[in-house]
DNA sequence: CAGTGAGCGAGCTTCCGCTTGACTT
C-alpha cells in the first residue's frame, strides 16, 4: 500500500516535486478542475438556492478514474491544489468526487516549488476552507448566469452563436470605445520649432547642439513669425542645470507582462506567448507561466544574486522585493522566471530561445541595481523672445540594470536618443546655424493590440492570467473583433526653415494612421455591444467584475453567504432579461446616410440578416427598396453617403476580354469579377471592385487559369473518380468528394491507382480507429 | 457558389477558470 497521495493541479508540477518528496509518496496531477456544472442545461437549480449541478466532464473521466484508484490505495492524500479560490475549490471536488473522509484528507499549499517550500508544507496542513470554496462556486454560478441568460437573448435578438459574459463583453466594449473615440478624434496641428546650435568653445573646438522652442504655435503665420525674429538675433546661454537622477528596473514578469513585453519586443501574439511559455514550463526551463505574482523565491533571489555578481560585479547587484500592485491578485504562484537563473541559455527552438531570453533578462535585471542617469538643461536666450529654447542631454553615470534589459512602452514616442550636450557655460555666446518649424499634428489613442488590450483588463480586473488568451480569441472567434493590419494616408505637413538668413518653406508629406496587428470592432461587435450597453448597463460596467469580487471576498472571509449574494443580483437580472425579450424591437443600427439625389429617397445603412447592407428607399413601400452590401473596411459607422451611392453602381462592366464582358460585384462571397459566367474571388486587401481596371482583372483570369492547368496532377482512365490533385497544402487524392492526404514518402507524379486505393483504405482505417 | 435583405419551421449555439494535449484547416 501507497503511504501517501499528493494531488497537484499540473503534471510538470507534480514532476518537480516528487524529486523533493521521498518514496512514500506519490505525486498525481488533477489537470485542473475536474467537475463542473452540467453544459446541457443551466447547471443551477433556481427553486433549490441555487444549487449547482455538477458534472465530470468526458475528457476528465480518465483523470478521475486513476485518481480514485491511486487514492483507494493510500493512507493519506494530500491536496496540494493552489491555494486561491479555484485551488481550494479544486481541493474541494476532489475530495467529493473522491469519496474522501476527512481524516484521510490533509489539504496543504506552497507559493513556490522548492524543497523547503513543500517540507514546510507537509508539516503543516490544514482542513479544506469552505468559505474559499463558497466564493468560487459564488463566482461559477454568477458567470454561468449572466453568460447563459444573456447569450440566448442575443441568438434571438441578433443572431445565432453570439456569447456574451462579463468578461468577454467588457473586452468588446473596450475595443468599441476606442475606436469610436479614434473616429472623433478631431486632428488639430500645431508647430514645433526646434534650432541646431553652435557653441565654440575656447580652444576653438566646436559643438554643434539641438534645442527646443517650449511653445507649440497654433498657425503657421505666427511660425513664420518666430523665424523671422531669430533671423537677425543674438543666442547665448542663460542657465545650466545639471540634475542627477535615477532608473529602476521594471518587476519580474507576470502573465500579463509577460504577453506585453513578448509582443512589443518579439512581436508574439497572446497566444503564442503562452503556447511557447507552456513549452519551457514543461521542459523545466521556467517556473508557472499564468500567475499574477511578482514574487521570487528565496532561492531564486540568491541564484540572481550569484549570478549578477559573477556575470557583472557586485556593485551591480540589488536584492529587491516587488509588491503586487494588481487589482484581485490572488499570488497562488511565483513571477515568470528562469527555474535556474545561471542558465542564461536553453536548447530549444529560435522562438522558445528569445523568449526565454527575455524572461531571463527581465528576471535578472529585476535584482540589479539602478542606474545612475545626470540629467542635464540649458536654456538659450534669444534676443528678440521671451521664451528661451531648451536643450535637454542625458548621460548614464552608472548604467546598473540597463546593462540587461529596458521595459519598452506601447506609445509609439519619438523618443530622440538624448546624448552629452556641450561643456557650456552660462553668458557664453552662440550662433545659430538652422532652424525648423514643423508642423506637427496631434495624435489619436493607439488601437489596441492583443497585449494591450491585456493590460487594460488586468488593470481594471478583469479575467485571470489562465483566460487572458481564450478571451482574446474568443471576442475574434464570435466575430466581434478583428486582428489586422491597416495601411496608413498620407498627409502633407509644412516647414519653415532658417538658414543662412533665408527662410524657405517647403512640403513633405508624412504616413499617418497606419496599424499593424491592432483589435478593430467589427459591425457586429458594435451593435451588440450597444444593445447589451443600453439593456444591461450594470453587467457592462467597467466596475461590475470589482463591486462583485469585492462580495466574493467577503464570502471567503465567511462574512457573507454566497447564495444570498447571487439571490440579491439574480432576480433583477432575469426579469431585465425577460423584459428585454419582450419590449426591445431587434437592433439593426439602421442610419440615414441622407437622400439618392436622382429619386430623392432615403439611403440607410443597416445591419440585414446577412451582415451590413444598405438600403434606398423605405422597407414597407410599393416599390421595393434597392439593396446592395458593404466592402470589407467599411463600416456601418463611418460610411459615407458617397460611398454608399457607389456601392450601388455594382456589378459595373470592366471591359472586354476575348469578346465577352468582365463585371465586378459584391457577392455572397465577397467581391468577385465575373467573365464568360465563371467568378474569381477579388481576395487581397487592395483589390476593389469599385477601382479594379480591366488589365488587373485579365492578370487575375489568367493566373487562375494557371493554377488550373497545375491544379491537375494524375488522372486514372480506369477511375475517373479518382485524381490528384495540388491543393493548398500540398498534392492530395480527391476521391468520391473526399480528400486524402498522401504521405511523404510517396511521389506524387508517380503514384498507382493501386497505390491510392492503399492510401485511401488505410487513411480510413485511422479514423474509424479514433472514432470507435 | 456569386439572387437574398423574413418572422410556419428541426436543432444547435453560450459563460469563466483551472489544466493539457489532439486536432485539422
Amino acid at each position: 500500500m501507497q503511504e501517501n497521495l499528493v494531488i497537484v493541479e499540473s503534471p510538470a508540477k507534480a514532476k518537480t516535486i516528487s524529486g523533493f518528496l521521498g518514496k512514500d509518496f506519490i505525486i498525481k496531477s488533477s489537470f485542473g478542475h475536474i467537475r463542473d456544472l452540467s453544459k446541457d442545461d443551466l447547471g443551477i437549480d433556481l427553486k433549490k438556492k441555487y444549487k449547482p449541478y455538477y458534472i465530470v466532464p468526458n475528457d476528465k473521466k480518465n483523470v478521475v478514474k486513476d485518481l480514485k484508484s491511486a487514492a483507494s490505495e493510500a493512507h493519506l492524500v494530500w491536496l496540494a491544489t493552489d491555494e486561491d479560490r479555484e485551488g481550494e475549490a479544486i481541493a474541494w471536488h476532489l475530495a467529493e468526487v473522491l469519496n474522501l473522509p476527512p481524516e484521510k484528507i490533509r489539504r496543504i499549499v506552497f507559493h513556490e516549488i522548492t524543497r523547503d517550500a513543500i517540507k514546510h508544507a507537509i508539516n503543516h496542513p490544514r482542513g479544506i476552507n469552505h468559505d474559499l470554496v463558497n466564493a468560487q462556486q459564488a463566482r461559477r454560478v454568477l458567470d454561468r448566469l449572466v453568460g447563459f441568460e444573456l447569450s440566448p437573448l442575443l441568438w434571438k435578438k441578433v443572431k445565432p452563436a453570439l456569447s456574451a459574459g462579463r468578461v468577454q463583453s467588457v473586452a468588446v466594449r473596450l475595443i468599441v470605445e476606442k475606436e469610436r473615440e479614434i473616429n472623433n478624434f478631431s486632428v488639430s496641428s500645431s508647430y514645433r520649432i526646434t534650432g541646431n546650435f553652435i557653441y565654440t568653445a575656447k580652444d576653438n573646438k566646436s559643438y554643434i547642439f539641438n534645442a527646443e522652442y517650449p511653445v507649440k504655435i497654433p498657425t503657421r503665420e505666427e511660425a513664420k513669425a518666430i523665424l523671422e525674429k531669430c533671423r537677425n538675433a543674438q543666442f547665448s546661454i542663460l542657465d545650466l542645470t545639471r540634475k542627477p537622477s535615477k532608473k529602476s528596473p521594471a518587476a519580474p514578469f507576470t502573465t500579463s507582462t509577460l504577453q506585453q513585453e513578448a509582443s512589443r519586443k518579439l512581436g508574439f501574439s497572446v497566444s503564442q506567448t503562452m503556447t511557447l511559455a507552456q513549452r519551457l514550463y514543461e521542459a523545466g526551463r521556467i517556473t508557472y507561466m499564468r500567475t499574477d505574482s511578482v514574487n521570487l523565491s528565496n532561492m531564486a533571489l540568491a541564484m540572481a544574486k550569484k549570478v549578477i555578481e559573477s556575470e557583472f560585479g557586485p556593485e551591480y547587484s540589488r536584492t529587491r522585493n516587488f509588491k503586487t500592485k494588481t487589482k484581485g491578485a490572488q499570488e497562488a504562484h511565483e513571477a515568470i522566471r528562469p527555474t535556474f537563473i545561471e542558465n542564461k541559455t536553453i536548447p530549444g527552438n529560435r522562438q522558445e530561445q528569445r523568449l526565454y531570453d527575455l524572461i531571463w533578462k527581465r528576471t535578472t535585471a529585476s535584482q540589479m541595481s539602478e542606474a545612475i542617469i545626470e540629467k542635464t538643461s540649458i536654456k538659450v536666450g534669444v534676443s528678440t523672445l521671451e521664451e528661451p529654447f531648451i536643450a535637454s542631454g542625458e548621460v548614464i553615470k552608472f548604467d546598473g540594470f540597463l546593462k540587461l534589459y529596458m521595459e519598452s512602452s506601447d506609445e509609439d514616442t519619438e523618443e530622440q536618443s538624448k546624448g552629452l550636450l556641450p561643456p557650456v557655460n552660462i553668458g557664453d555666446q552662440i550662433t545659430l546655424q538652422s532652424m525648423d518649424a514643423t508642423q506637427r499634428y496631434a495624435q489619436a489613442s493607439p488601437r489596441y493590440t492583443e497585449a494591450s488590450l491585456v493590460k487594460k483588463l488586468e488593470e481594471l480586473g478583469i479575467g485571470r492570467p489562465s483566460t487572458y488568451a481564450p478571451t482574446i480569441s474568443t471576442i475574434q472567434n464570435r466575430g466581434y473583433a478583428i486582428k489586422e493590419d491597416r495601411p496608413g494616408k498620407e498627409r502633407d505637413i509644412f516647414i519653415f526653415s532658417l538658414e543662412s538668413g533665408q527662410i524657405k518653406e517647403t512640403t513633405k508629406t508624412e504616413i499617418y494612421g497606419a496599424e499593424k496587428a491592432k483589435l478593430f470592432p467589427t459591425d457586429i461587435g458594435m451593435l451588440v455591444n450597444d444593445f447589451l450597453v443600453e439593456n444591461f448597463n450594470d453587467i457592462l460596467d467597467f466596475n461590475f467584475t470589482a463591486s462583485v469580487e469585492k462580495e466574493f471576498d467577503k464570502i471567503a472571509e465567511g462574512t457573507m453567504e454566497w447564495t444570498g449574494m447571487i439571490d440579491r443580483f439574480y432576480p433583477a437580472f432575469h426579469n431585465q432579461v425577460v423584459q428585454t425579450t419582450i419590449s426591445q424591437p431587434k437592433p439593426t443600427g439602421i442610419r440615414n446616410l441622407g437622400v439618392e439625389p436622382v429619386t430623392g429617397k432615403n439611403v440607410y445603412v443597416k445591419m440585414g440578416p446577412f451582415g451590413p447592407m444598405l438600403q434606398i428607399g423605405e422597407s414597407g413601400d410599393q416599390d421595393k427598396p434597392k439593396f446592395a452590401s458593404l466592402l470589407k473596411h467599411q463600416s456601418m459607422e463611418t460610411i459615407t453617403l458617397e460611398e454608399a451611392l457607389n456601392l450601388f453602381t455594382l456589378p459595373r462592366s470592366l471591359g472586354q476580354f476575348e469578346e465577352q464582358d468582365i463585371l465586378a460585384g459584391i457577392g455572397k462571397y465577397g467581391p468577385y469579377i465575373r467573365h464568360k459566367n465563371k467568378f474569381y474571388s477579388l481576395k487581397k486587401d487592395n483589390d476593389n471592385p469599385l477601382t479594379i481596371k480591366l488589365e488587373d482583372a485579365i492578370a487575375l483570369i489568367q493566373e487562375k487559369r494557371e493554377q488550373e492547368k497545375k491544379r491537375i496532377i494524375k488522372k486514372f482512365v480506369e477511375n475517373p473518380d479518382l485524381q490528384i490533385l495540388n491543393g493548398r497544402w500540398g498534392p492530395y487524392i480527391s476521391y468520391h468528394k473526399n480528400n486524402y492526404r498522401i504521405p511523404k514518402k510517396y511521389n506524387p507524379e508517380t503514384l498507382s491507382l493501386e497505390q491510392c486505393m492503399e492510401i485511401i483504405k488505410y487513411s480510413q482505417e485511422k479514423k474509424n480507429n479514433k472514432s470507435s
